[in-house]
DNA sequence: TAGATTGTTAATCGATTAACAATC
DNA sequence: TAGATTGTTAATCGATTAACAATC
């Protein structure tokens, strides 16, 4: 690994797709691919995808391509998936159930092992024997399971105690779903996801296109 | 507006931002806000929110700040949210639901006319009136109802289809969680929400700053 | 007027694209 | 060997940051 490189953020956020497609492509009894064929299939130039791979090692061989086994290996070693992550789900509405069903997670490596919810009717309830903690535990259940990522599903009123738990517990890594900014310490992980830009751009493409 | 200057989709994707927060501060009883104070508020530099603005016309006044109020109007007709536009989810699954109960989406004018499943225990349920379809009605239903904005939450393999039918009835906005990249005319606006990445980004970060 | 804050231009930074030598 | 495809360097493009004149 070439550790003096700085590798950028919009290559980070793009191993994922790569990793993705070549789980994909293996299923289908690929054993060797070229960045000409990954980009096609997803719609990123062949030299981007060299040059992001490049910046970890060489991972393909001249002439031939990438054997996609050991790609798909490579990459996962570069994420982190093999670190079998546990992460806690924050508020079980209709959001934190779509997560917590969402299967990918499991297929990347990442291990549901609690879910928090102030609602009386929702503690208690498990999934795939997961259960459902009062939020008042949260610190507590987190230390005892050793939960590495939080995943914070609360409305944004509720969201930045729901951090500040959730770093108390030792979590370095949120993934956060309120729509709110969140202060956090320097050393944790916070990537948010916020709906509401996706659906407002289409809004604003949309209105300058039917115009014309 | 000027209409000869090309404005960058990472402006246009930190407008929802700006329009959340300023009804944020709104709600505050705040009627003149700086660029400095929104940025403190949001995490973004007050350079970088006065270009953003700038770009579409003059909306500040030197030595005062921005009216709350006005900069709500202004940034909203940018964005298209007086439209009211018809939105339809495809596939009902849990994220499907919980797109449907979301609510932010009500408060930014987007109005949810159809829900389609294949699953004929969920054909006919309502949320809020609206009504589940079976996925075969989809175009007709979706003509009928005049929907021009189409989120697909099917799983992948059958993503494709559902975004064909959309187009086919008329769609120009598809608002993709299915984790496979769709192909659509050049006239419809598609934007596609990953969550692996994400989740994939906190472990690839997470595993390098715990190995200090 | 003096202080504050915008809008805009110039400078910097970072990411993508193009080109091509290396080599399987 | 000839053809194919990687990895890397250079060129381009785009976005952010800095600086400051304009003006409320």
């Amino acid at each position: 690994m070439k550790e003096h490189i700085v590798i950028s953020k919009a290559t980070i956020d793009r191993l994922p797709v790569y990793f993705r497609i070549l789980r994909s492509v293996q299923d289908e009894g690929v054993e060797i691919i070229s960045s000409e064929d990954i980009g096609r299939r997803i719609g990123i130039t062949p030299e981007q995808i060299r040059k992001d791979l490049a910046s970890f090692g060489e991972f393909g061989k001249k002439g031939v391509g990438y054997y996609v086994r050991d790609l798909i290996r490579n990459i996962g070693e570069i994420l982190g998936l093999h670190h079998d992550w546990n992460i806690a789900i924050v508020g079980m509405g209709h959001l934190g159930w779509a997560l917590a069903n969402y299967r990918n997670f499991g297929s990347l490596g990442f291990n549901l092992a609690a879910m928090f919810d102030v609602d009386p009717d929702k503690v208690g309830r498990t999934i795939n024997g997961v259960e459902v903690y009062h939020i008042e535990c949260l610190q507590q259940i987190s230390m005892e399971k050793d939960i590495q990522i939080g995943v914070i599903a609360v409305p944004a009123a509720q969201a930045q105690a729901a951090a500040d738990a959730l770093v108390a517990a030792g979590v370095r890594g949120i993934w956060n779903f309120a729509p709110i900014r969140l202060n956090v310490p320097e050393d944790v992980r916070l990537v948010s996801e916020d709906l509401s830009i996706g659906l407002s751009s289409i809004s604003y493409y949309l209105t300058r296109s039917t115009k014309k």
